[in-house]
Parts: C-alpha cells; structure tokens; sequence
DNA sequence: CTCCTGACCTGAACGGTGTTCTAGTAGAAC
DNA sequence: GTTCTACTAGAACACCGTTCAGGTCAGGAG
C-alpha cells in the first residue's frame, strides 16, 4: 500500500482538523499514515511545500461565486466565502497567511475578485489595491477569530476582558461588551461593510 | 553580572530584529546573554509570557496621538501608528497577532482609539465593531507585508507574479502591474481610507 | 563577623522537532 | 524474468522547549 501525493495532503488536512497546525509535523503525519519520517520527504520537497499545498487546498472552491449576481455583491460573496473556507479547517488562516501561492486556487480567486471590482466600476489602477483591502481585512480577521478559539479551547479565562476593566479602559470595556453580544458573522460582516461602502464611493454609486 | 527581567525582554527584542521570529528561540537567546537556557525560564514561566512581554513592547507608544486632531483623522492616524510600530521590528505583525495581551500599552491603545471612534458619531454599540475591522485590516495587511519582505529575502523570486501569468489569469495579472507601482505606504492607505468611508456613511458625515 | 534567605543560575536530561543519508524493496514494463 | 523506477526503512544530525535538583552569591539580621 505505497503513498501517492494526495494521499500525504489528504493526512495531513485531517490531522490539522484534529490537532492544530502546531500538532501538524511531520512525524506525527508519517505515523498517521503508517509510514517512516523520510518517506514524506519523497513526496514534498519540504514542509514548507506540504503546507503551500494544504494552503491551496484549503482555498479550493472560493471562487465559485454566483457569476449572475451583480458585482458589489459578488465581491461580498467572495469575501465571505474566503472566511468561510479559512474557518472551515482549524487554523486555516494562519496557514494561507504564512504561504505564499501560486496556484490554480489561489489565482482563480484574485482573478475572479479583481473581475468583480472592475465591472463594479472600480478604475482600472485601483483594483488590486481594493482587492488586497478585502483580503487583508479578511485574513487579519479570521486570524483573531481562530486565535481566540484557540485561546477559549486552552485556558478557562475568557478571552474578553472582564467588566472589572473600569476605570482607565472605560471605554474600551463599555465597547467589548457590546462586541461580545454579536456573533461571530455580524463582526465580520460590519468590517466588510465599512470596505464595500468605502468602495463604493470610489466608483461614483 | 546577573539578569533581570528587561535584559531578557530586551534581548529577545535584539534578537527578533536580527533573526526574525523563527529565529528567536530560547537557547539562542539565553546563549546571546550568556546564559544557560534553563535561566530564562526563572524570568518567565515559558516562552508564550516572553513573546507576550515582547508583543506589549512593540505596541508600546502606539496611543500616543496628538488628541487634538479631529476624530476621523485621530483614528487615521492611530492605524498608521500601529502599523508602524508592527513594521518597526521584524515580524512585528506575527507577533502581535498571535498572541493575547492584557497590558497597558494594548489596552490603552484600544480605549484611546474607541474614544475616538465616540467621538466621531460611531453609535457605542458599534465602536468596538469598528475598532476590530480597523485593527483586523492593519494586522492582515502588515502580515502579509513582512511576509512578503522575508519572502523577497530568502529566495530570489519576485513575489509578484511574473508578466506570463496571462491567459487565464489576465485580470489578476495586469492589475497586480498597476499594484506594484505603488508604494507600500500608497496600498496601506487605501484600504484605511475604504475603511473610513465606509464609517462616515455611518456616522451621517 | 557570621549566618541565612532569597534571587538567580548551572548542567544534565527528557522527549520532541525538521531534514538528510544510505540502503534497500516492491511493482510495473518490456 | 529481468530491469528500472517509484517508493520506503532506519539511523543519524542538529536543533527545539521545558524541567529539575542542586549550586552560587548578594545583602540584610543578629
């Protein structure tokens, strides 16, 4: 029973989901797969390759976006289909967010993203600028949002500050506490808003 | 000559600058002290609370914004802080994002950039909101800029895709031209300024 | 001047990590 | 049935974070 390539990448997907990409290595995969360390080595130049490849996979599918829905929304659907493929695997995001892709998934993603900004009517010069903004915010967001999961899983204190956060902070405790009475979706889709209506003052709607 | 609690967080410090985060383990660092490894450990209970201690460091001085700018313009300029400061030690933003800190400097910064928002016309229920989208988008965007900075280091490849990234990629590819012509500190603006737009629909302005 | 107490450190060890190397084995093609 | 390629084993290297039992040394108390 030998080894074939998407064998390793199906592994090791599954052992993200189960342990993290920290319990993620390479060792743990080999024994996962029945298998000796090196033998991985045959398959992925490095680990570095083998989560280049998770990160592809993970951004499989992104850009299957409506093309019949008008592009303002359509962009908005990008966006929240790249958060949804990030939360979909344990620490998703941090792993795209280390690598750097050049491939199918990766690519047909900017190039239907850019497309939906330009018929949006955002100029020519403007759109990778526009189209990094979202990703940005995406990515930066998905990476708090999977970093605080992971804090809540380990340790028993809440991640948000508790009420006794007066005095100095008044502000800012008055604030999370507000935020910490929205779900999860809503935090994002304020963001995303706020981006989308930015945007559509550049394109004179 | 013994060690006190700052000469580690300095140390640590100098070795992130020199080294980067990867770079930045526990042996290296007590070696660079002079020290022995188990040393350090008396400091701090492991190396998370150090990396804490450092991510406190690096937002150190980030509220400090002129509060006599208006409003919007204060919140402008407390995002470009902290991009700044992520940016004025190497691998800034990974370290910051990953980890979750309750110090003075983070704090502080969270309630003067609220307070700012408030006082913008940001409803209280929503100044958190903005504030996250706002932080989310500058870690995202510094992340993927230092990554792009190492990326550029180590290998000889250009991270922009090359000019043959045509055909299916055609859109990606020429708007990725337009992107590369602009300054790092151009891309920053852009998306801060959809952002802020965004939150002027918001605020009746 | 002694003693003691706490702060601080050593040195060795444990169990883990990514990666490389040489040597091999199994399966398909001719 | 042999040969070639695809693939793996096993040991080794140089690291990593962390723990632990035991030392050292400064400074205050008596």
């Amino acid at each position: 029973m030998r080894l074939h390539r998407e064998d390793v990448l199906a592994g090791a997907l599954g052992l993200l989901d189960q342990d993290g990409l920290d319990g993620l290595t390479m060792r743990r995969l080999a024994t996962s797969l029945g298998v000796g360390p090196s033998a991985l080595y045959w398959h992925y130049r490095d680990k570095q390759a083998l989560l280049e490849a998770v990160a592809e996979e993970v951004m499989s599918g992104v850009a299957d976006v409506d093309a019949a829905l008008p592009p303002r929304e359509r962009t908005a659907e990008l966006a929240r289909r790249l958060r949804l493929a990030l939360l979909a695997r344990r620490d998703g995001a941090r792993v795209v967010s280390g690598t750097y892709v050049r491939q199918p998934n990766t690519l047909r993603f900017g190039e239907v993203a850019v497309r939906a900004l330009a018929e949006a009517g955002v100029p020519a010069e403007e759109t990778a600028l526009a189209f990094f903004a979202v990703q940005d915010y995406v990515l930066g967001h998905v990476i708090e949002e999977q970093s605080r999961e992971q804090q809540l899983a380990t340790t028993d204190r809440s991640p948000v500050p508790d009420a006794s956060a007066t005095g100095d902070y008044a502000a800012i405790g008055a604030a999370i506490r507000h935020w910490a009475d929205r779900t999860p979706d809503d935090r994002f889709e304020y963001g995303l808003r706020l981006l989308l209506d930015g945007l559509d003052r550049r394109t004179g709607a």
